[in-house]
DNA sequence: ATAATAAGCGGACCGCAGTCCGTTTAGATG
DNA sequence: CATCTAAACGGACTGCGGTCCGCTTATTAT
């Protein structure tokens, strides 16, 4: 199992930077415990940074010191999940991981992206929010080329990059949660558009 | 030609309502000519309320008044070139406009939209922006029933609507912009994928 | 012309994300 | 233990989008 989703305390650094302070590690628990704490209180979006700071009983600029910005904490929230996720398509059992043909692949990340994005919805929002330029984030870009890959293995033709992207962006949460919240979309119906989309892509070439 | 894309003084009322006065008429001529002046020396994100109220010598409850929030205006500094774009698709002529089959006219919806992202782009995202749900917007929806009727022309098989919502959704702009200018994708090259993309959906049902 | 009234107006105000900088403290060194 | 330094800290501050509410004014009816 890799590092590609670990949000490390001083991201950037090589492995062996210098390890974190005491006091500092405590506080990053401490607001991660509180954070959790208010978005079940709240809900993510209730979730604001002075109120966090509060809850934890730290100054604000030691939240910004540790997680850069209300996205990059969201980010540090989900990253177990994300890279459970992560190791599940890379590594896991078919049909989501190796071992089975690059449509089933295909279909199977759709579908769990899908029922990820439904459990933890408006964390994912949160997280893409602000940061601006969400498809340069690094698990966004690991899909990228995890789809990338998969187009290949079927022999796809001519822009496998591109249509990769295209692909991911057809499981954009905000359109996905706006579906299934606004229009009452079953994720059901979701995941069949999901494989109809993909089958015929792939099929022929 | 119909109102699709009007953005009437006092949107939701009905048509006979209630004329402007003529200071509020007088004032949102300023305003935009104020917008359209910051936009061309700072750029779209360089547009602030509180300067633009400033720089039109107005209160800044007036600009909200007159817009709603700063994606209205946006959309109202919009209005006129998306007014034309509408039009061009639904009532111009071919291979955009009726006349065409179904399949030319999603590829030339496609890349006409392209270019529009390309020279629109940064007001299309401050329009986008902050409205939060984005797919309930006017002009989205329009596109979205455009796209899915198209697909029916061409006897497009299980789930025309939300097949329609995924080819729409790879052409978001937030998405073509970052192609474009982070990863310097030259427009051609999406057009060509957009292209491939609703050949191969199409084909076959 | 005058009065009545609803629309329009301005700018103080709010909550938010994010920054800045003077102060405190952990932990290494001798 | 005393000293030193870089890291961590806190909270005042900034700029933003957006709201509120008491005052002003265009318009219409009399």
């Amino acid at each position: 199992m890799s590092d590609v989703s670990s949000i490390p305390p001083r991201p950037g650094l090589p492995a062996g930077a210098a390890a974190e302070r005491r006091d500092a590690a405590r506080n990053r628990e401490r607001l991660l415990a509180a954070a959790r704490e208010l978005i079940a209180d709240c809900g993510a979006e209730g979730l604001t940074m002075d109120r966090l700071a509060e809850h934890a009983g730290v100054g604000k600029g030691t939240v910004f010191r540790r997680f850069g910005s209300r996205a990059g904490l969201m980010l540090t929230l989900l990253s177990e999940s994300e890279a459970d996720f992560q190791s599940r398509f890379m590594f896991g059992p078919p049909p989501l991981g190796p071992g089975a043909s690059g449509l089933e692949r295909l279909i199977a990340f759709g579908v769990e992206r899908i029922s990820y994005v439904m459990e933890f919805g408006d964390l994912v929002l949160a997280a893409e929010h602000a940061s601006r330029r969400r498809f340069e984030a690094p698990a966004a870009v690991l899909w990228h080329r995890h789809i990338e890959i998969l187009l290949r293995e079927e022999g796809f033709g001519p822009d496998p990059w591109l249509m990769a992207g295209s692909l991911a962006a057809t499981l954009d949460p905000e359109r996905l949660l706006s579906l299934v919240k606004v229009h009452g979309i079953s994720p059901d119906r979701l995941t069949a558009s999901w494989r109809d989309l993909v089958t015929r892509v792939v099929r022929g070439a």
